[in-house]
DNA sequence: CTGAAAGCGCTTACAG
DNA sequence: CTGAAAGCGCTTACAG
């Protein structure tokens, strides 16, 4: 590593025979008063030492560094998280602030890993969780987490933003009906908040069409959703497809299940959507769009509540602790 | 947001009726010499108290954060570029470092965004680029550049850690070629490093082992590859079969090729891999072990890139700029 | 062994 | 309109 030596507003201010105030004041203050030739000659100075800004002397003076932190339930590492954090860092960088997300590893205290954030005295700190789940934070706490993004505090103290996956699966339902579709079933991720909430969803958006459920299955085996898990889609299919009673419809709960619901039906020589409609959640556009025919998908509101989570934060004024649901959309594509 | 009042070391000094200085040894000083009592009495205040340590006035003192600065070539999105940070943020974690990410926007200067790093003093900076490719660093940032992870500095002058493409298509083929298969085809990603040199490995594998290639087809229309590109793969597969030379082994690109091909073969009624095998680069979890049957594919060496790259960035000795490529890795599922 | 002081690089009242 | 000084919260020589 090249040792870079930094300059320092001094160092400007000496070469331009000013105080270092006014180089402050011309280099950032932008309504600092002083005559043109100085500002441009400060800055021409300032430009050709190579001068960058110290955000940390800045941040000991003002209390806090330009910084929005992020602890995250386990590494960014789906591309749904991305859209998190795209959303955030938008609305973060209109802020003049930038986004410093640290990863929430499992087994690490909550408290741990925020003391680990607050060290930086970032402007305010989010949590988020990879997917809907419910996350309790210690009372003491409370206070130090401006917004839940993906989750839910435990008690309710703190503001929370979640998709609508009760509106999302009555949406997709509604789709589907209207597309004709009457025998629907639903592959659903069992023992996940999502898959819970979708599923009453699921069935009320059947209900009110006077239709009658074709069932819920599980995914997988264990008995909270995992990838890891030995699937039990291709022999739900199967059993769906040799069963009196076969669908013309499928909905999954995410587009790898879908995948698989693709998969299967094909073994069987069926067609998609003619045969069977398939539809599901999460948009994963890599996948969802590269399946044959390309996947009719329910996208979640992950970037919207990024986005708004950045303007809960940076809006400054107290707001009571609520619960927010963000609605999903519909990607129309050609599996239904 | 809830305010929070920082808590400092003169409120805790205080506190304890010692100075500054005592109490500043006492938490962070390992080595500072005091009474076991007074130690323990400073530390339990702080606790009561919540003192989270002020790492901007540290750094101010120090002259830098520690924070170690990435900034990546489009926002961490793909579950290998997770990787990277993975490995990165593993190495930085056992120095006490934190990782600081920042994108790197299309249409963007790259030395503004480094300045933006840069304001927040970190202890050093890394480039990562989300595929193998060359980037061009104008000679005065040169020195502001630690290492380049997943890509090479134009000119090489930064050490720049990158997977070993020809290394690594030349080993899955003469895996292929050791599993009996000899007509091998090639589905390659066009127009870009990884896609070039991998062409040349799989060549020069078939070519030691006295076997012509079968060909080698480009996976989508567009000179560089890209997802959103209209994919060529399904025709590809169709040509091959009907043609007189039908391959007994498909090389493809990338998992989401694979995937594609897959689905090309069983439209045909193939099986996999008693019909034709398949195998890939990328091992693109949650897609290489749900497709059936489970995908054999070469895992790039991101996490390594990752964590040599901060071994190398916090070593602090000066090394000479080199180029350094690491191996793939064969992960053995059942599609060969 | 502990304290008082200086200093890191900024910004912000306070004087001139 | 500009300068000199104080102060943010630390750490590090320097005294006692």
């Amino acid at each position: 590593m090249v040792k870079i030596v930094a300059i320092s507003l001094s160092d400007i201010a000496e070469r331009a025979g000013v105080s270092v105030k006014t180089v402050s004041g011309a280099l950032h203050g932008g309504s600092a008063r002083m005559s043109d030739d100085t500002r441009l000659k400060i800055k021409s100075i300032a430009e050709e030492l190579g001068y960058v800004t110290n955000l940390a002397a800045r941040g000991v003076r003002q209390g806090w560094l330009p910084l929005v932190g992020v602890v995250s339930d386990g590494l960014i590492t789906s591309p749904f998280a991305t859209e998190i954090v795209r959303g955030l860092d938008g609305a973060a960088r209109n802020a003049g602030m930038a986004v410093f997300a640290v990863n929430h590893s499992s087994g690490q205290e909550i408290g741990a890993v925020l003391d680990e954030v607050r060290q930086f005295r970032p402007r305010a700190v989010a949590y988020a969780a990879m997917y809907h789940k419910e996350v309790a934070v210690p009372q003491k706490l409370v206070g130090a987490v401006g917004v839940m993004i993906n989750c839910r505090e435990a008690e309710g103290r703190i503001t929370s933003l979640v998709p609508d996956e009760q509106g999302g699966a009555r949406e997709i339902v509604r789709y589907l009906l209207a597309a004709g579709r009457r025998r629907i079933a639903f592959i659903n991720l069992p023992g996940i908040m999502a898959g819970v909430l979708r599923e009453k969803g699921f069935h009320a958006a059947l209900t009110e069409a006077g239709v009658a459920p074709l069932g819920v299955y599980p995914a997988v085996r264990r008995s909270v959703y995992s990838d890891r898990a030995p699937s039990l889609v291709a022999s739900h299919v199967e059993a769906l497809l040799h069963s009196g009673d076969r669908p013309d419809a499928i909905l999954c709960g995410n587009d790898r299940v879908a995948m698989e619901v693709y998969a299967a039906l094909a073994r069987a020589g069926l067609c998609i959507p003619d045969d069977i409609a398939v539809a599901s959640f999460d948009n994963q556009v890599e996948l969802a769009s590269r399946l044959d025919p390309p996947l009719t998908t329910m996208a979640l509101p992950h970037r919207a509540m990024g986005r708004l989570a950045m303007e809960i934060l940076l809006a400054g004024e107290l707001q009571e602790p609520h619960l927010r649901t963000l609605p999903f959309h519909l990607v129309e594509r050609a599996s239904v």
